[in-house]
DNA sequence: ATTGACGTCCAAATCGATTTGGACTAGCAT
DNA sequence: ATGCTAGTCCAAATCGATTTGGACGTCAAT
């Protein structure tokens, strides 16, 4: 009882409030006044519920994040999550949060978004390369956006980093040292990140090299790199995320070996403890904050009714030289000539 | 137009559907049978907005990330909300994440959930010493429930965790190690964490020690480590956060000093990468979960109208001992006598 | 004087679910 | 026949904002 309670104190009706305060121009500069100045005074605020069932939208879009072992605690969807924030604010739509476990459960919960009208759009993130959340959304014709791309046949709107070139550059990098034994430990192939970065790595080595597939924890890369160092002895090895980097450096330390002097390493995300592993991480930083608030911008437009057709962007990440990785140690057994062992950084190749 | 859409293909009533929908007891079971069958059959899924409307409900909960810089990827938050959110699902209550930078921002975020009934309770995080946020909720009688205690005069159901407790524990710790130099780096003392993580460091030595207080990131770790060194070079560190321990560790590598032999470094929130720093982190782990599904619980029942007495809990944190921490070193400038230098893992006093 | 245009304003319908306060019928007792 | 009780059902009001389709009055042009 609001625009109501403006209206009978003023003796105006409800639809004159309702007019002036919506900025309509049949409405006498002298009576808007007087209705700015009432809903002022009694800190009118427009009831949502009200407004959302006449103007049939929910006002708000929606984010679905993985929980479960493994998953809660990555920073990827934090950071997402305040990027999208304050780019909703402007348009005045709220973010609705739903947790779900990878799986049937997840899928429940896009339906649940969708077919109880709780958002006008979704953000989509962590695509996989047969994405049966992408088809359902394109199924019901529901506004969203996907960070990522997919193999979904049907044109969607995303805006992806490329990983591929990210990756294909950072092993050239690792070529340019002398290496030459370059593994990747990547996640889980499901992931359509995880397929790009293999791509760039598989295309500058050129031949296949050692890898191994995991979900992207700090246990997992421990355990990779382990069984990589017992197997394969790759002189370099670029992980597909900081949290595997960060569980295979733990594993050279406690195989006696340093990271950057004895096996270059590179991770990917840029996570902020990146600066200060022992020794500080070379990794690829992305742009997501940018990339989350160019993603809520395509979303408004599509619910605005807006045509997807080029709403599709790939982004360069950028590669953050640090001191995990380095050339070929002339210690390490390989076919190069030995070199210097000296303890002077050795120079690096400009990328 | 749903249940008028039911109520039209059967030939009844839109009240006689939502009563059978709603499962009053004045609808015969064969009505509520053809209810049934044709909601089913339609895919009958109630409009929320007219459901809030007259509910007068927002049927939502409200939590405020702090967004900005050295905010932002803070595990904690992310933890935090992929327990709340199952709890909700039970309760059918949606969730709404909003972000703001901590000041002035904040605040108003919290005036928007609550004058535009955005919600209909709110989880609040990281408490202050004086809390205006948790003073403006008590003014407008605002349902809440935080996680940690204010110096607030008023009561307000909470669920904290008691780091003074873990912090007195971990630093006797030391003591029994044998330090006596035992420095602190907390997070900024508005916080009401980092005052309960003092008054535990400060009761267990029982004297002033060297103290540093810090924005809790990895960079301010870095350096007050690096000032500490400088200074008063305790032989023990206590940490308000394990992203400060990061730092911290990486100041003694630094330094040519071992965390574990040279000085010992106890962390605090025991994130997923504190096992694999080098060495792996003595800290504290806080059940953030089991708090979390907790307060979604009080909350309710707060939004049901019961009674905030009592609803008042400090459950113990836990410490997880591993090799970042241990006996003074014998080569440690100190007043103790040399020991054996072994590399034997030194005796570790029960807890 | 009539017409038309314009400037202001509003009654009523609408969105969809919920809820109040009965209406109506059948069956049974008085 | 009358009254009463259960058992079913529903018309209408309600929540608050928006929007349609005019009503009414004033003023200038014809």
């Amino acid at each position: 009882m609001s625009l109501a309670r403006i209206a009978r104190t003023l003796g105006i009706s409800v639809t004159t409030v309702s007019r002036a305060l919506a900025g309509y121009d049949d409405v006498a500069a002298t009576t808007r006044a007087r209705v700015r100045a009432e809903a002022e005074r009694i800190q009118y605020r427009p009831n949502e519920a009200a407004r959302r069932l006449r103007r049939g939208r929910a006002e708000a879009i929606g984010v679905v994040l993985p929980s479960g072992p493994g998953q809660f605690d990555d920073p990827f969807f934090l950071r997402m999550l305040s990027a999208i924030g304050p780019a909703l604010e402007a348009a005045k739509l709220d973010l609705l949060v739903t947790t779900a476990r990878p799986g049937a459960d997840e899928l429940r919960a896009y339906r649940h978004l969708v077919e109880n009208r709780k958002v006008d759009g979704i953000i989509l993130a962590r695509t996989r390369r047969h994405d049966d959340r992408i088809a359902f959304l394109l199924d019901q014709e529901f506004p969203f956006v996907a960070h990522g791309r997919s193999e979904e046949k049907r044109p969607f709107p995303y805006v992806d980093i490329d990983g591929e070139a990210a990756c294909r550059e950072a092993t050239d990098r690792l070529l340019a040292f002398g290496h030459s034994n370059i593994a990747l430990i990547n996640a889980l192939p499901v992931y359509m990140f995880a397929h790009h970065r293999h791509a760039g790595w598989r295309a500058a080595l050129g031949r296949p090299g050692p890898l191994r597939e995991v979900e992207p924890t700090e246990e997992n890369g421990f355990r990779a790199m382990r069984d990589l160092l017992a197997n394969e002895r790759p002189t370099a090895v670029l992980c597909a995320t900081d949290r595997i980097a960060v569980g295979a450096l733990h594993a050279l330390a406690h195989a006696g070996l340093r990271a950057g002097r004895d096996v270059a390493l590179i991770g990917y995300d840029d996570l902020p403890f990146a600066t200060y592993t022992d020794p500080p991480l070379t990794t690829i930083a992305q742009p997501i904050e940018r990339a989350a608030r160019r993603m809520v911008n395509m979303l408004l437009a599509r619910i605005e009714g807006a045509d997807a057709t080029g709403m599709r962007e790939v982004w360069p990440a950028c590669l953050i030289a640090r001191q995990s990785d380095g050339p070929l140690s002339p210690l390490q057994p390989s076919n190069k000539q030995q070199g210097d062992p000296s303890h002077e950084p050795p120079p690096r190749p400009h990328i």
